[in-house]
DNA sequence: GTCTATATGACGATAGAC
DNA sequence: GTCTATCGTCATATAGAC
């Protein structure tokens, strides 16, 4: 696996103004979540009870705010399905596999995560430098995904005549997509959606006798 | 099927003013299609040749432009899923209806539509009470589409344990984000997309022995 | 570090000439 | 019908007090 550029923990703990970069970025993330990206910084200082011109001791502006949400959406998303993939069994086979990452995806994109959440409403109005930026974060992400579509291949528990680059973004567009739709306060939970996308995915609609 | 509202076509040639309405429309889709909600009046005006305040003679504003791309973008998909269906050999089966239906949405979105592409990047950004006109509309598409997916349990060509309007928002998720990243002039076209999606939809992406 | 106040610029919208 | 010119509004960003 891929490591993640960002994640290099040290442990020290956070200073107060630290702390307080901290939760404008949250608040960023749950705002833009909300409102997507015409989201205003006064929206995102009051979620932080803060007024807007203080968010420029901690960031340049907008884009810089922008552009570490994404990253952030990303790295979380990432980081999910590989606590996830670390904590199965050595045994696990390649579909296991692959199954454990898309649900954590989903998971990820379903329920509480705001980062996730937020990149996929914004990530496209970005403006161009952030988001070429992000996107080849996310094709480190896509790349990892795309070996345990392969290994599942090359091991017979996919059908070998999927183009697997095409049917990863089609599983990632029905997952991001839920973000338009799904309400977490209706009578469907987070773990019903993804039940139902890993069951069509991997085993079809259509009755299997 | 129920009788979309919108398709009340006399055939009457239209006014040059009502051609200049089309053209900004058109514009106005293609533009937000490309840009996002946030493109602005002028960008628009300038597609179609014109300055931005002479756009106010043809619509109130920002917000009517807005609404009516959106309306027409569920009512393109939904015309195209309709006259699919319609060409239909009365004896196809309800799967071979649905399959059909889930293939020409598919086609709406990645093809040259730009209607039901700017819908889609468009329609969350949108001011509350445009949206709640459109959720309705959406609602009747929806509707209408659920009664092929009951008809096709119903007749046991689709598993009867699937939350069918959940499969359908997962589908519609994965058809409606491709334009986020599908590129029309890349190797792959749309109807290989569609493919892929039908595909693994209905017979799922392992082998069926 | 956070506040208040203000400069700047952008965009939607209107008015009136043609 | 479309243009040019302009007004009003609002959000980003800056400056300086505390």
């Amino acid at each position: 696996m891929t490591s993640d550029p960002q994640a290099m923990d040290d442990d020290r703990p956070l200073t107060k103004s630290e702390l307080t970069r901290e939760r404008i970025l949250d608040s960023a993330a749950k705002v833009f979540r909300r409102q997507g990206y015409s989201a205003k910084l006064s929206d995102i200082a009051a979620e932080a009870g803060l007024q807007a011109g203080s968010l420029y001791y901690h960031f340049d502006g907008r884009e810089a705010l922008v552009a570490e949400v994404l990253h952030r959406g990303t790295a979380m998303a990432w980081a999910r399905v590989r606590k996830a993939l670390a904590a199965l069994d050595d045994e696990a086979s390649d579909i296991d596999r692959l199954r454990t990452a898309l649900a954590a995806h989903a998971a990820a994109v379903l329920e509480r995560d705001d980062y996730p959440a937020a990149h996929n409403r914004i990530f496209s109005m970005a403006p161009d430098e952030v988001r070429r930026t992000e996107i080849a974060h996310q094709k480190a992400y896509g790349d990892d995904l795309h070996r345990l579509f392969e290994a599942a291949i090359a091991s017979g528990e996919l059908r070998d005549d999927i183009d697997a680059p095409a049917v990863r973004m089609l599983l990632f567009g029905a997952m991001n997509w839920t973000s338009e739709w799904f309400d977490p306060s209706g009578h469907r939970s987070a773990a019903d959606i993804t039940d139902q996308l890993i069951t069509m995915a991997f085993d079809g609609l259509r009755p299997r006798d």
